[in-house]
DNA sequence: CGGTTACTAGCAAACGCTTGCTTGGTTAAT
DNA sequence: ATTAACCAAGCAAGCGTTTGCTAGTAACCG
């Protein structure tokens, strides 16, 4: 159930636009990515598939824990090291530099989110119950199934990192454009403002990390309440 | 109009429980202080009053900006310091560490929402126009006229700062205790769920420093833009 | 199949710099 | 004359990152 389900190494890659940003040595590059890129100098030599001890994933999961418990700027290095027995700068052979772990723990959160949503949304017909199912998926990678990898996503702020707040930008976007979907594809009269109606039920959902416990209401329950709140009977009977 | 209305320091002082704390010197309380505690021993001097360039209050606006614009733990003494001409040290005669200036900040923040907050409600009758109002304000506080302290205390969690927790865990709680008033007030049918509408609401708007820019629509028009969401219109007609 | 080679994955130790905070002394407002 | 307010200097600890090196693993070759 709460086994991690990380990406392969070639779709996170291909979250990254383009080998010549700055956050990735050329050797970790080539790790990350499953199809062997072969330079096309005479020279060069075959590049071989990670080892079956690589502890890449370990890492991460340390450092969307970290991440998710402290906050980026609050976690060291040497406390993620720590985490998985190891030296802080025995890190720099599988990431870059800390900016790059937090990318990668970002892409990977935004994964796991549109996943789970895509296939909740995949069984509702009814734009609302699309919209709820949407609603208790986000909510449930967010404060159960995937907390950390999730949490760090929602919560991390372009600003947090300078140097690649385009890039966390553009993954945000990416996401939110399912909810868009969805609340265009609903049934309202024209009086109702789509734009601020996504902005009330996002801002809704992404504040749930705040007060959601485990003991209480499932995220179903929670999502229900929402959608119930905000589809007002009267369009409904229009 | 975008003058920094900061509380008095007795209003700030009562914010604290105890003068045990350990996050303000003995000196730096009283200076805080407006009332002079003087001790019951016989040898003990009377304390002056704070002299006139004190400059108590540029540090807490810099420090209000910077850990907004950056975050706390992304901000430094020297960073602070740097913004109002001083060195870093002079700071500790003001505040005795970096965690009572962020309480300091979280604290003035939650008493200028608060305020305009109250002053908006008391213009307004009618539950729904009073939410509506209140709404507005918290919008307006977060996002145009005390951005700098108020996106603090609403963005700052207590993990952020573990000696403060428990206490910016009591402010918080303090100032929405304003909401759950004015939801309870609202003539609802038994089947909405106050408790979500509440948290809908607050997760909402808490969440508009994400998306809120100031070329866009003014506070008021969210506001009303949110509630007319969430008011029913068959709950309204019944 | 055994040996050689190539390279992954990590250790150990440091680099230069920044961090929050302290201390002793000085100046200027009251 | 008193002391609020600040400077100058520095402390120990911690920061992200780099470097030189090696043990162990996997692919290849005879």
């Amino acid at each position: 159930m709460d086994v991690p389900t990380h990406s392969n190494p070639k779709s996170l890659s291909e979250t990254r636009r383009s080998k010549s940003i700055p956050y990735q040595t050329a050797t970790a590059f080539r790790r990350a990515s499953s199809t062997p890129t072969i330079m096309t100098g005479d020279t060069q030599t075959t590049p071989r598939a990670p080892r079956s001890d690589n502890r890449r994933v370990q890492l991460l999961d340390a450092a969307a824990r970290l991440f998710c418990e402290r906050g980026y700027h609050a976690t060291s290095m040497r406390d993620i090291a720590k985490a998985v027995d190891m030296l802080s700068g025995s890190i720099y052979y599988h990431f870059d530099s800390k900016q790059a772990m937090l990318l990668a723990v970002y892409a990977e959160g935004a994964r796991r989110i549109g996943q789970l949503v895509d296939v909740a949304v995949e069984r509702e017909t009814d734009p609302w119950k699309r919209l709820e199912a949407a609603s208790a998926a986000h909510l449930h990678a967010l404060n159960v199934s995937h907390r950390d990898y999730a949490q760090v996503m929602i919560r991390t702020l372009p600003q947090d990192a300078d140097g690649i707040s385009a890039q966390l930008r553009e993954i945000r976007r990416h996401y939110e454009a399912k909810f868009r979907r969805l609340i265009e594809a609903l049934p309202l009269p024209p009086d109702v403002d789509k734009h601020y109606l996504r902005l009330l039920l996002i801002g809704a959902l992404n504040w749930s990390h705040v007060w959601y416990r485990p003991d209480g209401d499932r995220p179903e329950v929670v999502a229900r309440a929402f959608i119930r709140a905000l589809r007002r009977q009267a369009a409904e009977r229009g």
